[in-house]
RNA sequence: GGGCGCUUAGCUCAGUUGGCUAGAGCAUCUCGUUUACACCGAGGAGGCCAGGGGUUCGAGUCCCUUAGCGCCCACCA
């Protein structure tokens, strides 16, 4: 008799949650455990999501995406692993939990290293647990015997030994350079976690000496001792390289000396500029070309220093109309631009206003790696799927800047170094683990950028140099992750698997583009218009929500979301349920393991070469990261060839109006036709077919998730 | 300033190496309750594939160009 199940509805919350246990509990996540002998090898790591919140949208894809292609290959034969993992995200984590703090009445500053590292260890791990919850929700089919974490003892010991690896080889290396320091949060960040916002700000023109300047910063001029113009401006051709005068300025008279370099630009402002090193970082290139002496302006909380005089203590932004009220006193205003839009360089993540900053940081030199990232793409090791990154990438690889890696916050790998402080600026280093002999050896304190850890994802998850796993799995079939990530992760993971295991992470790079809104608007908190896969699975089942999220989906491109197509797979999956009714209820007693298929039609044996052939379609789109299509060639397939044509047509004989001998073979057509397409959707709509499948009329079959695909 | 990409049915988008009488989903219109499914079926309407030029037997697809839109990168004081 047929299961009561099928006499209603498809209803997702019944059977979701049972079928990733049985999933989990077969042990088949495990490619260790996978029936069969299994040669080749289909690997994938999962993005290690930042383990301070919910997953989001974007993930949906993440998530989605590679499992469809790692039930494919396991499908296929192939030893399957797929890693989960979880990413400390140390900054952006941080920053969440300061805001926590924030609204206890709270701040870090005043906590103890120790004491804020383990709060957040703790807030973390809460957050940690619930996001591998969702990772289930969404029917990944990743190991969880092999999930790691970047601040475990075994990887954090391992990132060590990279930082004192490169140190030796002379990669890495400590100076003082300009970067961008958050005042706010007290770090320098890379650049890549920095962004431009155009700021609409008055714009200054002060007589010094005889020239004129421009500048939207009055407040950093205090030190200012030196005018830059171009060398080719005929304007100032009068005045030479080197040539000093007596300007009166801010807080009295000031000696100033003249340099010409090119990079001032004749066309801008008056052509002279007068420079601030230690906060910008053109100045500070000009400086260093020029062999000049600087000196800091702005302390670490973004207050005047000393230098400043009566306006020490103050603001940036509070002085800056101080200082120009004292210059207007002094008739030295020429000119102010109420409205000069430019760009400032703002924090990424918490959209503070940057101040660059000259400190002792330590820095990745990366032009060796980044070459070496060239050479594999020419040598062809790397394959874009979507191919107009290549060139977005080989740009970036071509131009390189030195990556800082420090960062002044407590949550994350701290920097195995030592300190010994020998009187002024004069300090000596020692890179290990353990604190050195002798006495006033101080660690530390800055911690490692997580991109640093994260960068080395594949190797650190796979177990590099030595474990088994390394040897088996890498490097791995394709990296499946997000565009925006592209300068972030990808090419770290390239260049460290190429200076450390001396090949590939992943040879395909697939890249997919950003969930927007229904209306196409880029999610966003503050919009108030994010999705959820987890509040959509919720409502409309996983399976539907997986499919959402591949069709439409293609390489590199966004691809709006709106609720209605999410609704529109709900349809699909009772539509699947149906026909598992309809094909179950008229094959009731049927033996169709015994049918002997001789005698069947040479149509019907066209109908079933069909579906396989139809499979085989789907299959390869997978394989060539068509995935949005393999998924609407079977949605097609199913809803308006089964159903709709095949279904109908088999009622006739199913109901007794022809022979016995046509019943039996239509029965039986129907049921391998089913059988094809529950495998075909399998990779797609998981949870659903698995669940049909445990029905279908075969003695002593295994899960869907490991039938044969061929 | 540099780079990448987009413009196809009312809406959101597919369209692989040029062969298309240009497709899908949603929306819309007409009809229909029949061994599953109204979370359904049958049928229909809807497009000079952004504009212009070129290559070709043949162009939505390749080349040039114009216009509009989007994203990324960048030290304009």
């Amino acid at each position: 008799m047929i299961n009561d199940k099928y006499l209603k509805p498809y209803n997702h919350a019944d059977y979701e949650d049972n079928i990733y246990k049985t999933w989990n509990d077969s042990g088949y996540f495990n490619p260790d455990n996978l029936p069969g002998e299994r040669e080749e090898t289909f690997s994938i790591i999962l993005p290690p999501p930042n383990a301070n919140g919910n997953l989001h949208a974007g993930h949906g894809s993440d998530f989605v995406l590679k499992d469809i292609m790692a039930r494919y290959h396991r499908m296929l034969g192939k030893k399957t692993l797929m890693i989960p993992g979880a990413d400390h995200a140390g900054f952006e984590t941080q920053g969440v939990y300061e805001k926590k703090l924030q609204k206890e009445g709270r701040s870090r500053f005043g906590m103890n290293r120790q004491e804020l590292y383990d709060e957040i260890y703790d807030f973390v791990m809460e957050h940690k647990g619930n996001m591998e919850e969702q990772v289930k929700r969404l029917g990944t089919s990743c190991d969880w015997s092999r999930n790691t974490f970047t601040l475990q003892p075994n990887i954090v010991s391992k990132v060590e030994n990279t930082f004192m690896q490169m140190y030796e080889d002379g990669m890495i290396y400590r100076g003082k350079r300009s970067i961008h320091w958050n005042p706010k949060f007290k770090t320098s960040l890379a650049d890549i976690e920095t962004k431009f916002e155009d700021r609409t700000e008055p714009f200054y023109y002060f007589q010094y000496g005889p020239f004129e300047i421009a500048t939207s910063r009055p407040e950093t001029k205090f030190g200012d001792k030196y005018v830059v113009m171009h060398p080719d401006d005929k304007r100032y051709s009068k005045y030479k390289e080197g040539d000093t005068f007596e300007a009166e300025w801010i807080n009295g008279k000031v000696t100033a000396t003249i340099l010409k370099d090119e990079v001032i630009d004749m066309e801008f402002g008056t052509g002279v500029m007068t420079i601030t090193p230690w906060h910008d970082l053109t100045d500070f290139e000009i400086a260093e070309r020029h062999n000049l002496e600087y000196e800091q302006i702005i302390d670490l909380d973004g207050k005047l220093m000393d230098i400043a005089e009566e306006f020490a203590g103050q603001k940036v932004h509070i002085a800056r109309p101080e200082v120009v009220k004292k210059l207007q006193k002094k008739g030295l205003v020429t000119k102010i631009e109420e409205k000069h839009t430019h760009a400032v360089r703002i924090c990424e993540r918490t959209g503070v206003i940057l101040e660059p900053q000259l400190m002792d940081q330590w820095f990745v030199k990366m032009k060796p790696l980044t070459q070496m990232a060239l050479k594999a793409l020419d040598e062809k090791k790397l394959y874009f799927v979507s191919e107009q990154f290549e060139k977005t990438f080989r740009h970036w690889m071509e131009n390189p800047i030195d990556w800082n890696i420090s960062r002044q916050i407590v949550w994350g790998i701290q920097i195995p170094a030592w300190f010994k402080n020998k009187g002024k600026e004069n300090e000596e280093i020692k890179v290990q683990k353990e604190k050195p002999n002798g006495d006033g050896w101080i660690q530390d304190t800055d911690t490692f950028d997580t991109w640093f850890s994260s960068g080395q994802w594949p190797l650190l998850t796979l177990g590099f140099p030595d474990g088994k796993d390394f040897k088996t799995f890498y490097p791995t079939t394709v990296m499946e992750t997000g565009r925006d990530l592209i300068f972030k992760w990808v090419p770290r993971m390239i260049m460290f698997g190429l200076y450390l295991a001396k090949d590939v992470p992943f040879k395909d790079i697939y890249l997919h583009g950003m969930v927007l809104d229904g209306k196409g608007v880029k999610m966003s908190k503050s919009k108030g218009n994010t999705l959820s896969p987890i509040d959509l699975g919720d409502e409309f089942g996983m399976d539907a929500t997986r499919m959402s999220f591949v069709i439409g989906n293609t390489p590199g491109r966004d691809m709006p979301l709106p609720v209605d197509k999410v609704r529109g797979y709900k349809k699909f999956s009772n539509k699947i349920w149906n026909i598992a009714r309809f094909i179950y209820e008229n094959t009731d007693g049927f033996d169709y393991q015994n049918f002997d298929t001789s005698k069947l039609t040479e149509t019907e044996n066209i109908i079933i070469k069909e579906v396989k052939n139809i499979k085989l379609e789907v299959g390869k789109n997978i394989e060539d990261y068509k995935l949005y299509m393999g998924a609407e060639d079977a949605y097609h397939y199913v809803w308006h060839t089964l159903a709709d044509k095949i279904l109908e047509e088999s009622k006739e004989a199913l109901g007794n109006k022809t022979t016995a001998e046509d019943k039996k073979n239509k029965q039986y057509m129907l049921l391998t036709i089913f059988g094809e397409i529950l495998k075909m959707l399998h990779p797609f709509m998981p949870f659903i077919t698995e669940e049909i499948w445990s029905d279908f009329p075969i003695e002593n079959k295994d899960l869907l998730m490991v039938e044969s695909w061929n």
